[in-house]
DNA sequence: TCTGGGGTCCTAGGACCC
DNA sequence: TCTGGGGTCCTAGGACCC
């Protein structure tokens, strides 16, 4: 049976969520009306742009690049930086108001969702429930959606990917050909940039070329890559919607130091922060997990990563601080440091796990002190609490509170 | 006044086992 | 004597997404 998926996708959603919030703030001007973005610290070396308002785009602004170079297109350009508290506020929002047409939500992203209309359709059609879907948003929350129709998640995707804002559109099997086979390759989902050129290499510039193509030519050159994106320009995927709750399969902070550091020492201290903030996600999901990574980018961009498995899996931020450590020795020659991260992965539930009485190498002692800070920590705020070792880099990065 | 931070999934090569 | 072959696990790196 032909399912009935929409794809509902926020306009620029971190700048139109800050737009309302400023509205209701009492702001009278409405900064997705003007050239506008969201965008990272420039002075902590994180000014990228995360958003941007729809006048912005008129200036050629994109999504990723430098503040400077947003500013160089357009140099009345205001600014506003990101505020992660609000965009789960609206999306938590979003998602409710979902749940009123259907239980099969998949929360794909912060500001997207797939929705499973299938058996909820109560005899109407799909294209007039996303009118009232879209309608409801703009009343009731304040913002626009772009709404995408079709019958699997692929197709629905690529719909809610045309013009925009406010805007629904369909993409059914039998569109395929008029709606999407005459785009350019690059939009075509999961075709990034490092496959672009190799894809034109081949010959092939659209969507509908590709989708024409030998697919056993693609599956040698690009394997199982080449595969999905044979079946993705063709419009095929039987994914389901997955509206239920997913373990995370790893839990990892990092962070762009405001400028670069060489020092063992100092690194180290970063390291103990970032094992913290990572060990204390793992103990608010009830998770631990057995193996340990470390990745650092240096100053020219390289990227390196070492990883480790260890013997009984673990949230205790000591034990990870450790691993943590001996993997960074190995991987640091003297480099100058911008990024530095930790990941904890191959991660199991706390309860489920069954471990013998000589596996638990839980130190009691080290238990207890997580479990204050811990409680400290809900109680206070994050930052409420830093181990001694902690202080002094606490004011070179920031850590956010989320 | 150069280029974020959170993830998922895949691949290639080496170690090791039978 | 002149180097099997299948399988699993682990690690490093990379592509892609929002």
């Amino acid at each position: 049976m032909e399912r009935k998926i929409l794809h509902i996708d926020v306009n620029n959603a971190f700048l139109s969520w800050t737009a309302i919030n400023m509205l209701n703030n009492g702001e009278e001007i409405d900064i997705r009306n003007i050239p506008s973005i969201i965008g990272g610290d420039e002075s902590k070396r994180r000014g990228i742009v995360l958003a941007k308002s729809p006048p912005a785009k008129k200036f050629g602004i994109v999504t990723g690049e430098p503040i400077y170079m947003a500013r160089k297109k357009c140099p009345e350009i205001k600014i506003y930086p990101s505020n992660y508290k609000l965009y789960k506020y609206y999306s938590n929002k979003l998602y409710e108001l979902f749940l009123e047409y259907t239980e099969y939500v998949e929360r794909f992203s912060v500001d997207e969702c797939f929705l499973d209309m299938t058996e909820f359709l109560m005899g109407r059609d799909i294209f007039d429930i996303a009118k009232e879907i879209s309608s409801r948003i703009k009343e009731e929350l304040g913002f626009t959606v772009n709404v995408g129709i079709s019958s699997n998640k692929l197709l629905a995707k690529m719909a809610s990917d045309f013009e925009k804002p406010d805007k629904i559109h369909t993409l059914y099997k039998n569109e395929i050909e008029q709606k999407m086979w005459n785009l350019p390759a690059s939009e075509l989902f999961m075709l990034g940039r490092k496959t672009i050129p190799k894809i034109n290499k081949l010959g092939m510039k659209t969507i509908g070329d590709i989708a024409k193509a030998d697919k056993n030519v693609l599956i040698k050159v690009f394997g199982k890559h080449g595969k999905q994106m044979w079946e993705y320009a063709n419009g095929i995927d039987n994914s389901k919607v997955i509206y239920e709750y997913q373990q995370p399969k790893c839990i990892g902070n990092s962070v762009t130091l405001p400028f670069d550091i060489v020092n063992i020492e100092k690194l180290n201290e970063i390291l103990l922060l970032l094992s913290e903030k990572v060990s204390f996600r793992l103990r608010k999901h009830n998770l631990i997990g057995n193996s340990i990574s470390v990745q650092i980018k240096t100053k020219d961009f390289e990227v390196f990563s070492h990883q480790k498995k260890i013997d009984i899996s673990t949230d205790q931020t000591k034990t990870i601080y450790e691993v943590s450590r001996s993997l960074l020795e190995k991987i640091h020659n003297g480099q100058k440091i911008r990024l530095i991260g930790v990941r904890v992965s191959n991660l199991s539930n706390k309860d489920e796990c069954q471990m013998s009485i000589f596996d638990v190498a839980e130190n009691k002692k080290q238990k207890k002190l997580d479990d204050v800070m811990d409680k400290i920590k809900d109680k206070y705020g994050y930052n409420s609490i830093t181990r001694a070792g902690e202080i002094n880099v606490r004011d070179i990065i920031n850590i956010r509170e989320d």
